[in-house]
DNA sequence: ACTGACCTCACTATTATTGGGGAGTAGAAA
DNA sequence: TTTCTACTCCCCAATAATAGTGAGGTCAGT
């Protein structure tokens, strides 16, 4: 390289970019800019659908996935019930699978020290942004430590990125329900049976069943489960 | 002030909060480096309790919680789909409850140009990081251009913090569901019948009770409608 | 070799929910 | 004014869900 870019053009560029390779070249660029051996930006999908970009060997990628690694892969696993950023050397890695899973990645070209952001968005959706090094313990909490916060904005806008490019975000018109229709959906997300939600409600049962229905028709609903779960999963109730 | 704290100093003192105030400090020396109205975080929880620290007041606070409005706040509704961070005026506040909310909150000294960060944690957990100003729109553009990198990074810290003080909330029922129970609940959520997701699973219809059972067990749900929201607002499903 | 978690199937009984109907009010919008 | 939407109430027969009981199999980890 001629010139190391900026933390600043990086961002920039990946907020410009309306392609994946776009993301491609800014784990790149990220990647030198770091001065380590590999970023990866990772989507996992709980349908099993995966994909993600960064800087990992095509050969590890393919076998990674051919192998449905990220059901055993510790990174993945350790991440998935926690929030903050998370250093390899903190994960489980006792079991046998996930040593001869951490061997086999070494040999892929994968360095020893890791340091992984989980991401969340709506629906559940997870993805892990990591940063990848071989050296010793010492520089690599050092370098942990004093990029910490740039790496959080990085993975970031990293997912922001992958949730642009993931259409289904953006589809279905959403037809918006009637504050009672709300109400009632939301007291059945929340457990109560149609008696508990008339009586919250102040209606009869039957009154509260016609809210039920017409919510259900709004959503095209088969039935009030159904009714329910789209109406959480369009964001049309909060519970 | 004699003099306004760093962004740095603020996210340092943040780290080191080990209690509540330590938040509530924060959140005010934030609001003062910003120069804006208020700063709000606001945990939003899938069991109706929530909390938060924040500049706004005492009273608006009460009212808010009494009233719950988490359940028609427009941020908190336009929030929950999205991932990126959000100006209010890209919110929907056609409706009249929302007009009327909206209202009010200003006669409680609620600014109104605002600006949300949705967050997001392990099993649903969900949050909104908040500044607010009273300003035109062409200031509140910029104001907001040019803070959307560390109030994105202010608001995971925030949540961090929440996270760390509130360890059950998110511990708490943490079994995850077996692969059926996975199944089961993916199949009811898009709206199959019994003996429909029965026939797709390929397994008998007493089975798939069982999943059903079991994984309502697992949630702490009151029934299978209650299940199915729990599952996907802990985005244990994506539908 | 044992433990525990998961998957599969069966029975009985009671209670809750659903999907068809129909009907009248009030208020806002056209 | 008419029309539309939202809100409220009611019946009935069929279906789904719940709460117990039970059994037997696989498979991984200690």
């Amino acid at each position: 390289m001629l010139k190391k870019p900026t933390l600043e053009h990086i961002l920039e560029a990946l907020e410009q970019a309306d392609t994946l390779e776009g993301m491609q070249t800014a784990s790149v660029a990220l990647r030198d800019h770091l001065d380590v051996w590999h970023i990866a930006y990772h989507w996992v999908d709980s349908a099993g659908d995966q994909y993600g970009c960064g800087t990992y060997s095509i050969e590890w990628q393919q076998r990674y996935m051919a192998q449905n690694y990220q059901r055993l892969d510790p990174v993945i696993i350790g991440c998935y019930q926690r929030f903050h950023p998370v250093d390899w050397k903190q994960l489980d890695w006792s079991s046998k699978a996930a040593r001869a899973f951490q061997k086999e990645a070494i040999e892929y070209g994968i360095g020893n020290q890791g340091f992984s952001v989980p991401i969340r968005g709506p629906n559940g959706q997870f993805a892990l942004f990591t940063v990848n090094d071989s050296c010793d313990d010492a520089a690599w909490a050092h370098f942990t430590e004093k990029h910490r916060r740039e790496l959080i904005l990085v993975a970031h806008y990293f997912n922001e990125k992958a949730l642009y490019f993931e259409p289904d975000r953006v589809a279905d018109p959403v037809q918006p329900l009637s504050p009672r229709e709300v109400d009632a959906m939301t007291l059945l997300a929340i457990g109560y049976n149609r008696a508990q939600a008339a009586d919250t409600l102040s209606i009869s049962e039957h009154t509260l069943r016609v809210y039920i229905e017409s919510a259900r028709f709004k959503l095209g609903a088969m039935n009030t489960t159904h009714a329910v779960a789209r109406a959480l999963s369009r964001g049309l109730i909060v519970v």
